[in-house]
DNA sequence: CTGTTAGCGCGTTCAG
DNA sequence: CTGAACGCGCTAACAG
């Protein structure tokens, strides 16, 4: 491998002068800078990156926490997340939780350690507090999961409102069994959602019981078994409030392979207009949120923060608006 | 920030003897250890990645070029390679070239300046000649894309024997005026499957026409609308062959919508045995790889690489399998 | 078992 | 406008 010090030789000029051509400098001579491209040419130079990061103490690199790529909600964030962060210099590197604290400690361990310049968490199962002692003060950026914002930026769909809407929505066509699909109830995202769905079931006059609500389905295979479950028995919801299209997707066939109406028996709402919506028989309502604005809001955030972190931390919410189609 | 020349001071000991302690090894006597980790414990010191960066002339990370993460394939993909890769202690960093050469290029350039240890291709518009001027000696690993294999690895899955197969199970149900539905016709992917359906094709005494293959289909949406264009008209094809299950979603949708019966009327096969095809009515034939032991594979042969380059490129096929289900 | 010494490749003062 | 000198933080000979 070459280095600069080879293009201070051959060009004639020292190491500073071939650093200041490479970075673009402002004052350096036109017969100077084309004696070191000269040289570039010569010998194919390739700059060594591992030795700028170094010396800038910076590597364009943010970190992505989430749980698992291979599901539509996260590959839709990681997509928009990514592009948005290459817009401002920096490249994305994923780190998957597999839901495990373990694995999410190891991930602030890699961000104390100066692995990235940042860290974007997508999903968690510890505490601002908690984040907070494994970080000390490098940059995390909290983006569509619940957290108070007192020590990080917050970016967030506002999780409450939505299904509070989104609930009322089917409480408003006259569905009043109604059951909550939840992945991780423990999640402080899930912590709102309930909260959201809990409210408008007040509004509404009717005392929440927490047979109401089912943990664990996330994908397509879990809606599929919790229909399979549901539809078997006589007394079955009249409305199913998803925190997936796919969860919604799974629920869909299996009615249909009870013979199940939707919606005239039963109403099922999904979540995060994925365009599978548009192709399901009947067509999904569902729950739509800025997610382009998000990701370039955040993208925003990290910039100026890499680049000064001392201001106090900032929340921001996002409305999401109901979509509403055929299944209910 | 803190330096392991902090805790040299501290604990009475050299910068190295701290480093050996830090990094393990055999030959350090109990007592200096004890020193090391009280120091660490004192000042709340944390390695910085850059500096052993730098010094080992390795970053532990892996480049994985993708075209876009958003798309059921290749999020799959990124999910089995980076998982793989984590286990054999990589990270993975994600460039999306949103079939762009020119983002390609860049990524060929970020590795050339060591920006990571090694890149593993799943889609690339250039030849192999062309990347290999662009990296040097650095390492690419070629996977599930189609490539000759002469100067790379390359890990992938028979298309042609697959898309030969899926073909042949149309033609012997007595389908006759097939379509195939690709990408990107240019990328020597989608030329490989081109070449297996022709075979097949050929096999069943039906001559070939370039009308039986459509370009530029890729989504959900995009199956939607070829549906449309095509069940308006009276002669469409009785066999329809996608290169992803949500395009083949898109098409049962459409011709659901137009009173196509499915698998009456035309026969309809997906790729990729995403779950979406056991949530679809009626179920979805579709193909299915290995993906995790190509995953594997590779984060294997990666790791051999970066340790030891010097071995000559390796090839290696995988078979694809038909997953036969109800439309077709 | 430990300390000394030398870089890894680069950007950036500070003089001139 | 340019060069000399320094150091980012760490590992790895080599000698003891």
């Amino acid at each position: 491998m070459t280095t600069i010090l080879d293009l201070a030789r051959i060009s004639g000029l020292s190491k500073s002068t071939v650093s200041r051509v490479l970075n673009h400098h402002p004052h350096v001579s036109q017969e100077s800078k084309e004696k070191v491209e000269k040289a570039i040419q010569q010998i194919g130079y390739k700059r060594n990156a591992r030795g700028v990061h170094l010396r800038k103490k910076q590597n364009q690199l943010i970190g992505l926490l989430v749980p698992t790529v291979d599901h539509p909600y996260f590959s839709q964030l990681i997509s928009a997340l990514s592009e948005a962060c290459r817009q401002s210099g920096y490249e994305t590197v994923i780190y998957q939780s597999d839901f495990q604290p373990s694995e999410e400690r190891y991930v602030y361990d890699k961000l104390a350690q100066q692995e990235m310049d940042a860290l974007v968490v997508t999903h968690t199962l510890l505490s601002e507090q908690e984040i907070k002692e494994l970080v000390g003060n490098r940059i995390v950026i909290i983006c569509n999961e619940q957290a108070p914002g007192n020590l990080f930026d917050v970016f967030s769909v506002d999780e409450e409102q939505a299904i509070f809407d989104a609930t009322t929505h089917l409480l408003k066509q006259g569905r009043t069994r109604l059951l909550l699909c939840m992945d991780y109830e423990q999640t402080p995202l899930q912590q709102k959602r309930l909260c959201g769905f809990k409210h408008a079931l007040k509004d509404a006059g009717i005392t929440y019981s927490p047979d109401m609500k089912r943990n664990g389905v996330m994908t397509i295979d879990d809606g599929l078994r919790l229909g399979d479950t549901l539809f078997q028995t006589e007394d079955y919801p009249d409305g199913l409030l998803t925190g997936s299209d796919f969860v919604a997707m799974g629920l869909l066939h299996s009615a249909r392979k009870h013979s199940v109406n939707i919606p005239t028996d039963v109403s099922i709402m999904g979540f995060d207009n994925h365009s599978i919506g548009r192709a399901s028989i009947p067509l999904l309502t569902t729950v739509d949120y800025p997610l382009q604005t998000i990701a370039k809001d955040v993208a925003k955030a990290l910039a100026l923060r890499v680049h000064q972190n001392e201001m106090p931390p900032r929340r921001k919410l996002y409305k999401a608006t109901l979509v509403i189609r055929e299944t209910t």
